[in-house]
DNA sequence: AAAATAGTGTGACATACATCAAATTATTTT
DNA sequence: AAAATAATTTGATGTATGTCACACTATTTT
């Protein structure tokens, strides 16, 4: 169960048995249905989100009671409210399983630890967020320059899984259209 | 002349004199003239940079030989095309001064023997790469939900010094609207 | 100081996308 | 299987922002 763990931070490091045994004895895992939160917005988070099954979504909800998605997040990847987290300040998020999942939870408080006691997993991690950085850099790219059509049409191709997974109005939201425009892009292709 | 990245460095760990020494020789100190380009479009990028004095913007040429700002980099902060180094791919940005300026080079190859030589070099960098990571999420968040007068409001109450420094089609391009939509924003206040 | 260049402002018009309302289809729950 | 709920599609209309053209103002350069 904690293998798909083991293997995510062997691609960017080594581990000896002990040492990923003492790493995951950090984390506790969690079944989810649909409309479980791990985070709600004005809670103080504590907790980072490795996905082992299904589909996880972040976003929030604005002034007009509009739901805008920030991530999805698939099995080997991460997820939580960073902001609230690192800044320690009420949360602005949501999140929840698309439909159910399986998650390991890590707190803050272990994660910096392990990082301090085993420079590997510090290097880890630091590796894992310049990779999200760049990710969300092209993310902004994306919305700065190109239209609604240019993004879904990108957004298929890098994530194919997403589209058997997710509610259209959901994608619709991440690229920051309407479910309607969204069903017009591709119902009227270029 | 270093001063300023030392300070940078012990917001987060502190070092001993002999410490920053030898970080600090890694980094070569260069002056900028405008439209001196540190990186070009279709280049290899090896380096980042710290920021002394002045303002630099990264930027993408669509296309349509339109401009769009990724980012400002205002004195104490890192700029590079972080994409293209460190997915080792042909640049895809352009990064030069708003007028001249002056930063500290550093290769990523120093920098990664830095991270590796010493953890708290690396425990640095993975701080500040979280806090970069949170600043983009925050600005997808701008994007997706608020129209172009809102992330105005935000960007001149987050950056007042940006308004005396950068010409306002940068501003505009940044926030992801023409100039003359920026011109008529601030012109016909709400 | 004149000339050249870079930056900004304004009007007329075009367009991508949002909004609202309603019909249709798919999926869950009982 | 029926009923309830969730998701998608479609049409009519509104609005924010883009585009183009040109005038105006600053700032460099000669």
């Amino acid at each position: 169960m904690k293998d798909l763990l083991r293997a995510h931070f062997e691609k960017i490091i080594t581990l000896t048995d002990s040492e990923f045994e003492y790493i995951s004895s950090h984390f506790t895992h969690k079944k989810l249905i649909k409309h479980q939160f791990l985070i709600q917005e004005g809670e103080t988070v504590k907790n980072e989100f490795f996905v082992l099954k299904g589909c996880l979504k972040s976003y929030m909800i604005d002034s007009d009671n509009k739901m805008h998605v920030l991530q999805f997040a698939l099995p080997d990847w991460w997820i939580s409210d960073y902001h609230a987290l690192y800044k320690q300040v009420p949360s602005s998020l949501y999140i929840d399983p698309v439909e159910s999942a399986e998650v390991l939870v890590i707190s803050l408080e272990d994660k910096e630890k392990l990082c301090n006691e085993l420079h590997k997993v510090e290097h880890f991690f630091r590796k894992k967020t310049n990779l999200g950085y760049v990710g969300l850099q092209q993310r902004v790219l994306g919305l700065i320059n190109t239209d609604a059509r240019d993004r879904y049409e990108q957004l298929i191709k890098q994530y194919p899984a997403l589209f058997q997974m997710v509610p259209k109005q959901l994608i619709a939201s991440y690229l920051g259209v309407t479910r309607e425009t969204l069903s017009r892009l591709y119902k009227n292709p270029k």
